[in-house]
DNA sequence: ACCCTCGGTCAACGGCCGTAGAATGAACCG
DNA sequence: CGGTTCATTCTACGGCCGTTGACCGAGGGT
């Protein structure tokens, strides 16, 4: 008996709001990073008043908590080969699906320190995860090393854009970066 | 009869501030990234007055314009393999020797679009060099992803400071880094 | 029908910032 | 010594921001 196309009960359009609100703080997050987002921006992004983003978020820094979320990949245990090949998989996915609530992070982290905790903490598991399968007493070393060389390419193909690593297939870029990562993931079998 | 201590003739006096308020400029640019530095901040820990900075520099565009000078590192010609070389010798020393004035730039180019075309123009000619001495039709992307790696491990070790980079000697990385940067600079050997 | 609830707006405050311009006093030059 | 230059400081303006609290009006339970 309801319209189909205009009323909505108050959790409805609360909801509504609350979402509108979110992915115009997720895409302006990515792209201006922390500093020079602000809750005026966001909130005409999203069709409502100001204070409305402080009434249901309580403030920036909780707003960008929420807004940055994003769940972390899991990475499957097993061999070092195996790990630096799931490494490539989940990075040929995010260059394939551009991540905005990480790309918020990733922008934001080298001037706010809730932006590097978030980017330390969502990496933390994925580092430890490396450093276990990888044979080698510099394992934690590999891993930060592995992970620099994500983040960096993530960072220049979205947020500098730079056209030959914007341009380039996700299928391309991890083709050429497998022997890399296998380098990084195995102990050099030259010497044995 | 010029004490040895105190007196300073105006032109003297006028290069002692300009070049404490640049070294502070530096320092502070490098720590918080652009946005988050402030003018009066800067000429606050040259122990100077914020109208001096203005005086002197014009505008804070201007003085991050000047504090972010730094000298590129010439990468000599050869064959992909000199070049990996010299670029991982390059990297060696920029691990070894802070270089404040660059990290600036790094610091700030995810947020302020001056600092971006900054890193742009400082890794051009690099990123020509690199691809000209690369001999695969993928040559431009290879020395992107070469590019990405280098800022990628520069950004975690001295602006995240990501422990496992930041306490790593320079040669550590620099060893760790040859196969990949050889695999990336070099077409494969595997296939013939 | 009543009234409480609550989504939403509006105006304002206090703070920090970049920047401008007048004022001061010492260094320089004749 | 007198006047000019110039390094330096002080004060203030205008703007943008995060945040607050009063206010409005339409649900929604009873």
């Amino acid at each position: 008996m309801s319209e189909p196309s205009a009323r909505l009960t108050r959790a409805q359009q609360r909801r509504r709001s609350e979402d509108r609100i979110l992915a115009a703080a997720r895409r302006i997050f990515a792209e201006l990073g922390y500093d020079r987002t602000t809750i005026r921006a966001v909130a005409s992004a999203a069709g409502v008043d100001a204070g409305l983003v402080m009434h249901y978020f309580g403030s920036k820094d909780l707003l960008f908590a929420r807004a940055s979320e994003a769940p972390a990949d899991e990475l499957p245990g097993g061999t070092s080969d195996e790990v630096a090949e799931a490494l490539l998989t989940s990075l040929g996915r995010r260059l394939t699906e551009e991540p905005t609530a990480s790309l918020a992070v990733l922008r934001s982290m080298l001037t706010n320190a809730d932006a590097a905790d978030r980017y330390r903490a969502a990496g933390e598991p994925q580092l430890k995860h490396l450093t276990e399968a990888i044979p080698t007493p510099d394992a934690d070393l590999r891993a930060s090393l592995l992970s620099a060389i994500v983040h960096g390419v993530l960072a220049e193909r979205y947020l500098l854009r730079l056209t030959n690593l914007a341009d380039a297939s996700p299928e391309q870029i991890v083709d050429l970066l497998r022997p890399c990562f296998q380098s990084l993931a195995t102990p050099p079998p030259t010497a044995e």
